[in-house]
DNA sequence: ATGTCACCTGGTAGGTGA
């Protein structure tokens, strides 16, 4: 079984790399973020046309999330439940017995700002919903664009960037209340090489550079981890044309993880 | 190099968010 998750940065713009990636990647589940489209605009035929469903939650210019899968996914929430939130940044499906979380989390914009202290309630509300889903869903994996880079090694420059946007303390921190649910980060399960980025901003010729940090994740429950076959950054699709500022990340899991009794 | 991209409104440019 495979998930990923990609920030597209406009679905209207990127529909031809998506249904391209979902061709050559086949995966069971794909997480989009910043589809900023209305669900009236949404894709839904061409995507059906490559053997695709979708459940998609949107609003016009920011924000949008889509959970694209193969097997119909059920028990589809949008959003954080109890958090009155005015932007669309969440879905969430069981897909083949696995509950699959997409998120697109705040920016933030600058420490102390406005916007950041939303980021923290946010994080907040994300977590205490957690809670509750992990204990109803033993198989649950959290995916998306976390506009948070965990540790030093994620980050490329990380003193000139220390305790700017993406790595202050406090969203580490939250990056790390996340993982005490029981999560564990994908991508770390396994050596990985250095300097590996999910996002590289378009300015200042950061890809060429390769001047990224790595802020889209896929965490996984205990109970996922030991089916954990692979995470990867599909670092390609950045050399696309009109590339969208992040690449997908996906992550394998073993056959075994579907079997009721894992 | 503060060297981009995508959206909107309201136009053929400017503002916003990332």
């Amino acid at each position: 079984m495979k998930l990923a998750t990609w920030n597209v940065n406009s679905l209207t713009v990127r529909l031809p790399q998506v249904l391209a990636w979902l061709a050559a990647h086949n995966p069971d589940a794909l997480c989009l973020q910043e589809t900023k489209l209305i669900d009236e605009k949404f894709p839904l035929a061409e995507i059906a046309s490559i053997g695709y469903r979708a459940q998609f939650f949107g609003q016009k210019t920011y924000n949008g999330v889509a959970l694209l899968t193969r097997e119909a996914a059920s028990d589809v929430v949008k959003n954080i439940p109890g958090f009155d939130d005015a932007s669309a940044r969440v879905i969430t499906g069981t897909v083949s017995g696995v509950r699959v979380i997409g998120a697109y989390m705040p920016n933030g914009e600058a420490p102390e700002s406005e916007k950041f202290s939303y980021k923290m309630r946010w994080l907040d509300a994300l977590h205490d919903w957690l809670k509750l889903e992990c204990a109803d869903h033993p198989k649950l994996a959290l995916l998306g664009d976390f506009n948070i880079a965990p540790e030093d090694r994620d980050v490329y420059d990380p003193v000139a960037l220390a305790g700017q946007i993406h790595c202050t303390d406090r969203e580490r921190a939250q990056f790390a209340r996340l993982l005490s649910l029981g999560l564990h980060d994908g991508f770390r399960l396994f050596e990985q090489p250095p300097k590996s980025w999910s996002w590289w901003d378009y300015r200042n010729l950061a890809f060429r550079k390769n001047q990224g940090l790595r802020i889209d994740h896929i965490l996984v429950s205990g109970a996922l981890r030991s089916s954990v076959a692979s995470c990867t950054i599909d670092k390609l699709t950045r050399k696309n044309e009109r590339p969208s500022d992040h690449a997908p990340v996906w992550l394998e899991l073993d056959p075994q993880a579907l079997s009721p009794s894992s």
